[in-house]
DNA sequence: TCTGGGGTCCTCAGACGA
DNA sequence: TCTGTCGTCTGAGGACCC
C-alpha cells in the first residue's frame, strides 16, 4: 500500500504569526505565552529554542534561560483565524483533513493523488502554498499510517541552532518497508501515549526504544500498563495503526478552568469565579448547539492536589443559570481553606441541539427569581439568554452578563482563550488569603 | 524547577437493576 | 427472600496530547 496520510505540522506556529507582524523581531529569540508567575510558554521561535526553551516551561525559568528574549502575551483569536486559513488550504487539496490542534492536521490523500500526484509531491505542493499564501513554514510527514505520519513530519522539522533555525528536511516520506527501520531506533517516549508515567513503567521492563517495546510479548505489555494502552502501544511498535483520517470529530466536552495569581481562600471569591466559567461554558455550549448532561468542577490546591466533583443531570441543559447551580452544588463539598491555585467548571455528555431539541425540565411552578410573567420560569430564562447570545454576537462576549459580575472595568466575562497560557502578572485580584 | 488551558481516553470502584 | 453475577452507568482520578 502506498502511502497517502500527510501529517502538517506547522513550524513554531505561534511565533511565526507574531514574526508576520512584527518583522523586525526576526532573528530575535521570541517567545509566546503567559506573562505572570504562574504563565507557561505555549511557543517559541528557534532562536530561543537554541538557549533550551520549549514549550509548556514556564515563563519565569524561559526568562531565566534567555534574558534577551523578546515575550509575547499571545493573540489566541488571531492564531484560530490564520489555522482557519491554513486548514481551508488543506481542505483544497482533500476533503480528508482532521485537524488536530490549530497549528496541526492529518490529511488523507488517498483518494486524490490521480488528481494531484504522489503524496509526496501533494506534500511538497501544501508546503508551498502556505508559504506563499499565509508566508509561513511548515513540515510534513508521509507514511501509510497515521502515527508514522506524525514521526515523519518532526523528522522533516527545522532545528533549533545557535542564530536560528538549521532548515529541515520539509517533507520526510516513510515507505512502507522502511517502516520498522525508521521506527525502531526512536526512544520508546517518541510514541504517541508514552508520557513520563508509562515512560517510568517501560524503563522497568527494560525498554528504551520502540524496538525493545516491539520485541516484548503483547501480554507483557498488557500486564505492564492495562489492556487499552498495552495493546495499543504494542501495535504502534510494531507500525500498527488502524485509525483512520477523521474530519468530523465531534466535540465531547467543553470546559474552561483558570490558574488565579495568588491561591483563593474566601467562597465568595470563588463563587464569582464559578459564575463567570459557567456563564463562558453556557455561552459556549449554546453558540456550538449543544447541551451538556454531566456538569463538573475541577479544584486544584496550593499544593498542586487535585479534585473534581460532577453530577449527571436528568436532563441535558446549556443554561448559565442550571450549570451555574450544579457547579455551586458541587463547590460546597470542596473545602477551600487550604487555598484553590485553580478552578474550572467542565461539561460533557454532550447532546446535539438547542434548548428546544428536547422537552425542558419543568419546574412545580415555585416562586423564583427568573420568573418572566406568565411562563414556565425555566423557559423564560431560556429566552433570556438567547437574547444574551444575540447581544454577544452582535457586540462582543463582554457586552452583557450576569449582574454580579459587573466591576468598575465593566463585565468580567471569561471569554475561550483569554488566559491560555496563565494568569497575567498579578494586579491585586486575589483575596490573598 | 515548580508546573497553563482545553481537550481525549482509560481505569477503577461503587451503585443498581435484571 | 436471599445471594451471586453480569452489564451498565456514574463519579473520581490519572495520563497524555497540543
Amino acid at each position: 500500500m502506498e502511502p497517502a496520510i500527510l501529517h502538517v505540522d506547522m513550524d513554531a506556529f505561534f511565533a511565526a504569526v507574531e514574526l508576520l507582524r512584527r518583522p523586525e523581531l526576526r532573528g530575535r529569540p521570541v517567545v509566546v505565552g503567559g506573562s505572570g508567575e504562574r504563565g507557561v510558554v505555549a511557543a517559541a521561535s528557534y532562536e530561543a529554542r537554541a538557549h533550551g526553551v520549549h514549550s509548556a516551561m514556564p515563563s519565569v525559568r524561559a526568562r531565566r534561560l534567555c534574558p534577551d528574549a523578546v515575550f509575547l502575551p499571545g493573540d489566541h483569536a488571531h492564531y484560530r483565524e490564520v489555522s482557519g486559513r491554513v486548514m481551508a488550504i488543506f481542505r483544497d487539496v482533500t476533503p480528508l483533513v482532521e485537524p488536530i490542534s490549530l497549528d496541526e492536521a492529518f490529511l488523507d490523500v488517498a483518494g486524490v493523488r490521480r488528481l494531484h500526484g504522489s503524496a509526496e509531491q501533494i506534500a511538497a505542493r501544501v508546503r508551498a502554498r502556505v508559504l506563499d499564501e499565509e508566508g509561513l513554514t511548515c513540515s510534513v510527514g508521509v507514511a501509510r499510517v497515521k502515527f508514522l505520519a506524525k514521526l515523519a513530519s518532526e523528522a522533516a522539522k527545522p532545528r533549533a541552532a545557535p542564530g536560528g533555525a538549521r532548515p529541515g528536511r520539509g517533507v520526510v516520506v516513510v515507505g512502507p518497508d522502511e517502516e520498522l527501520a525508521f521506527l525502531h531506533p526512536l526512544p520508546v517516549t517518541a510514541l504517541w501515549g508514552v508520557g513520563p508515567a508509562t515512560h517510568t513503567k517501560l524503563q522497568r521492563l527494560g525498554v528504551r526504544t520502540v524496538g525493545d517495546l516491539a520485541e516484548l510479548p503483547e501480554a507483557a505489555v498488557v500486564s505492564a500498563l492495562g489492556t487499552a494502552s498495552g495493546r495499543h502501544l504494542h501495535a504502534l511498535a510494531n507500525a500498527r495503526d488502524p485509525r483512520r483520517v477523521e474530519p468530523d470529530q465531534e466535540v465531547k466536552s467543553v470546559s474552561h478552568e483558570e490558574t488565579f495569581p495568588r491561591d483563593l481562600h474566601d467562597p465568595a471569591t470563588l463563587d464569582l469565579e464559578l459564575l463567570r466559567m459557567a456563564d463562558s461554558v453556557a455561552s459556549r455550549l449554546r453558540h456550538a448547539d449543544r447541551r451538556a448532561r454531566t456538569i463538573g468542577i475541577k479544584v486544584r490546591f496550593g499544593d498542586f492536589r487535585t479534585v473534581s466533583r460532577s453530577s449527571t443531570l436528568p436532563v441535558a441543559t446549556a443554561s448559565a443559570r442550571e450549570i451555574t447551580r450544579v457547579a455551586r452544588d458541587l463547590l460546597s463539598s470542596v473545602d477551600p481553606a487550604p487555598g484553590v491555585r485553580l478552578l474550572g467548571v467542565v461539561s460533557s455528555q454532550l447532546v446535539v441541539g438547542g434548548a428546544d431539541a428536547e422537552p425542558t425540565q419543568l419546574s412545580l411552578g415555585l416562586a423564583d427569581e427568573g420568573e418572566i410573567a406568565g411562563e414556565e420560569p425555566s423557559v423564560g430564562w431560556s429566552r433570556a439568554e438567547a437574547v444574551v447570545d444575540e447581544i454577544r454576537s452582535r457586540f462582543g462576549a463582554r457586552a452583557v452578563g450576569p449582574a454580579s459580575l459587573a466591576g468598575p472595568d465593566g463585565l468580567r466575562i471569561a471569554r475561550r482563550g483569554d488566559q491560555q497560557w496563565g494568569p497575567d502578572a498579578p494586579a491585586g485580584g486575589a483575596d490573598g488569603g
